[in-house]
DNA sequence: TTTACATATTCCTATATGGGAATATAATTA
DNA sequence: TAATTATATTCCCATATAGGAATATGTAAA
């Protein structure tokens, strides 16, 4: 039972790094399958493989010109991410390594002293 | 050949529900497991194996206190999530739907006529 | 030095899934 | 209609891994 979800949701979606790959290139920018698969070099199926997954996750959308398909990003739907890492901001620079630990004991001890 | 990855990286860590759920009940709270255990009612096992998983990942620390460890996280290790989300954030609220491109087409063609 | 407690690890299984190759589908052009 | 182009899908395989059960390890208490 790999990754529980039977469905992509964004943080899976996002782990596969080469679907990052993809996203970071589609930012702004509007490309269709061949165009990202010249600049990835990976062969067609997997772009397309990879974009379905994306879709799936509502992390792109696909608009139809003749026989193209053209691509982009839903960035709104990196907003989850975004939000759930946010409540964890507030604890950053926080170095909390044994060094740190031991000198604050000691400042406490010290100030406990005084 | 699943997440291509051997190891841990933050982005394949934080894909999993359940260790989204430890880091957040171990924000600014060091918990031992059986705490965990606890508050989350999973086997002890379970709580054990994520947390390791988490630990590869750098993404918590532990602290041995007699036969007790406790957990804690290194928020810090969330900052490259962060900041590749950041990057999409100026494409927010951006409306891509097929009803605004047609507006949008609409109004380009209206303002060129003028 | 047993016993009890806290936690980690191992073994097993089921299953999701990334990748490759081949093929299907759909649209365009000749 | 046949050929070509663009993309998606299917089939197959290898493997990572979540979960459960059992067991191991390590530490403290009796």
């Amino acid at each position: 039972m790999p990754r529980t979800a039977n469905t992509y949701d964004t943080f899976t979606a996002i782990a596969e790094p080469k679907r990052r790959e993809i996203i970071e290139k589609l930012v702004g920018n509007e490309l269709s399958v061949n165009q990202l698969v010249e600049m990835t070099r990976w062969s067609q199926p997997m772009v397309s493989k990879h974009l379905s997954v994306l879709k799936e996750a509502s992390l792109v959308s696909e608009r139809k010109v003749g026989r193209q398909r053209f691509y982009r990003v839903n960035a709104n739907e990196l907003k989850p991410i975004q939000i759930w890492v946010r409540q964890f901001e507030k604890h950053w620079n926080k170095q909390f390594d044994q060094l740190d630990e031991y000198l604050s004991e000691l400042q406490n001890k010290g100030d406990k002293d005084e």
